[in-house]
DNA sequence: CATGAATGAGCATTCATTCAT
DNA sequence: CATGAATGAATGCTCATTCAT
């Protein structure tokens, strides 16, 4: 994770690794049939964690939607701040990687934008959210989210506790709702 | 451009790039120091080309500061689709570069960031806009105007007409002003 | 055997032969000093057995000389046929071995060569066999008996029963005698 | 040539070969798509070389049959012994290679096999040859060639001038004829 | 100015061998 | 005795860079 998260997939070299983990060269081949099933088997297991901590806004549920939201919310940023490396790795290298993984990449971001999206208009409909253009709003909701982790958690621009920035975040998406 | 956008910055090799441009390996060599160097030149452009396309929000001037914001947002979207390709290492290739290219491209988010927040917060200011933190909606602004770039002039997922983008843009953040 | 005789001395691995035999590595090295000494005691056994086949012509014998050679000829044949895959090591390993193997190759076919010889020599000596070079006349049938069994037991390419086989080199060799 | 010949296939690395040409690795890459490709090229132009040396015999010709054959030989024996190193390769390189040279190697001896059959078997026709099974004839006469080019030209146990070596060979298959 | 053959450091990967359990 | 995880030297190959022409 470091290695990739430091220099990105291409230069982050199996030397690198070894050396970070202090293994020989044989050992990292003993676990990994090469250098793209490492990095494949981080991203899979990060993006199938982030993805759990989503739920689909039940309507019918106790708990209000903007509650609902705000959990997931909360919960994906909790599972991105605790690695850091792997929330750069999985915003930044669409670039330049084998058609698998970009498919896989972009199934990803395509999910969390239709269950944004959905969200949105379930909001719409229900009142909660004023009327806009979901399919932007999604957009914009997602990218909202992709910077915000970048500039705090990443690159350590933005400092502010992370109660503050849900409840910043909520506050701009939803009106002060 | 097109090599370094098609394949990434590590993928791309000088002997795409003499290819695509038809010339000989030491013809490269003679204007460009290096293959960073080309790609560095090929950045800085685009990053003062894009920069040149914002300006600071005027309270004086005669335009509105919200139409004055809507031409920001119009010319730096114009500026981003008429080089998609430009956009996409822009928006992706901060992992694995060089330190220098690193902070370069930290510096200009920061500089974008900075110019997106004091524009809120006169906004907030003359009553144009609701009160809200200003560091948390400059990102969020951000992370949202590259987010719909990516998906429909990279990605080509969303497809909305330009016009049609902006004023959904505007309308997701100035409440339907 | 069948790994050295199936992929050749060199893309034999350990790894194979392990698997073949189902033991542990470590089971490997606690029988084989290295990867080499198995191959050279493979092949000393064989060539040992091999050599045990051939009995110099006794003219005082009561069998006659060219039964003997025929004798000679048919248990060599046998012996090779038993172990095809080790007959194609013999007749095909002798580049790439270290010098101590390729001098006992060496060795085994100058033995073979001089038994040959001296038959022939006796064979024209007491009038069975016609006056010839008796040192091209041996390196001419060791020559045609490596490639009659190449061609037979190890590809396959020459579909003949043994013992016609014998026949028909016998009379190719002491001219239908 | 002298790598190949003198390690076998898989014992000759690149790095003996661009010590042997004193090049560098990279030049090697220039010329040659892979060690394979380096292979491939030397044995098929030998492989064509040798072919090139066998003509079909023609009865109809003024030159007789059996110094057609014996032209053949010397030809071939001419072509063999100015490289020494590449007749080493041909006659030992058949284990281990790939299924594609392994098949181009064995096309080669066919094609040799069935010309020296058709010789032999015109040769009986004609009454030149007394009457044997010319299936066996002919690999008793490809093994002869090929352990007489071993042992004189290639391990160089057997000291004999090339015109004594093709009348002691045509002694022997001809009968003194 | 332009060329492209030559370079060699660096890469991902393999595999014979060792040794603590 | 048997095991198999760990090792690291060696391999085939790539590619940014140089320099004589």
């Amino acid at each position: 994770m470091k290695c990739f998260a430091r220099h990105g997939y291409h230069a982050a070299s199996v030397s690198h690794i070894i050396e970070e983990a202090d293994i020989a060269r044989g050992t990292f081949y003993l676990y990994f049939k090469s250098k793209h099933d490492i990095f494949k088997e981080i991203l899979d297991a990060f993006i199938s964690h982030i993805s759990a901590q989503i739920n689909l806004v039940d309507m019918k549920s106790e708990t209000s939607p903007l509650l609902q939201m705000r959990a997931n919310i909360d919960r994906t940023l909790n599972a991105i701040t605790e690695k850091p490396e792997l929330a750069k790795i999985l915003f930044n290298e669409a670039v330049g990687l084998d058609d698998e993984t970009q498919s896989r990449l972009k199934e990803f971001y395509g999910r969390l934008i239709s269950i944004i999206r959905s969200a949105i208009e379930r909001g719409v409909e229900f009142g909660i959210i004023r009327e806009v253009d979901s399919a932007i709003a999604a957009c914009v909701a997602l990218g909202a989210i992709k910077e915000v982790v970048t500039q705090t958690a990443i690159l350590g621009n933005l400092k502010i506790a992370k109660s503050n920035l849900i409840d910043g975040m909520m506050d701009i998406f939803f009106g002060g709702a």
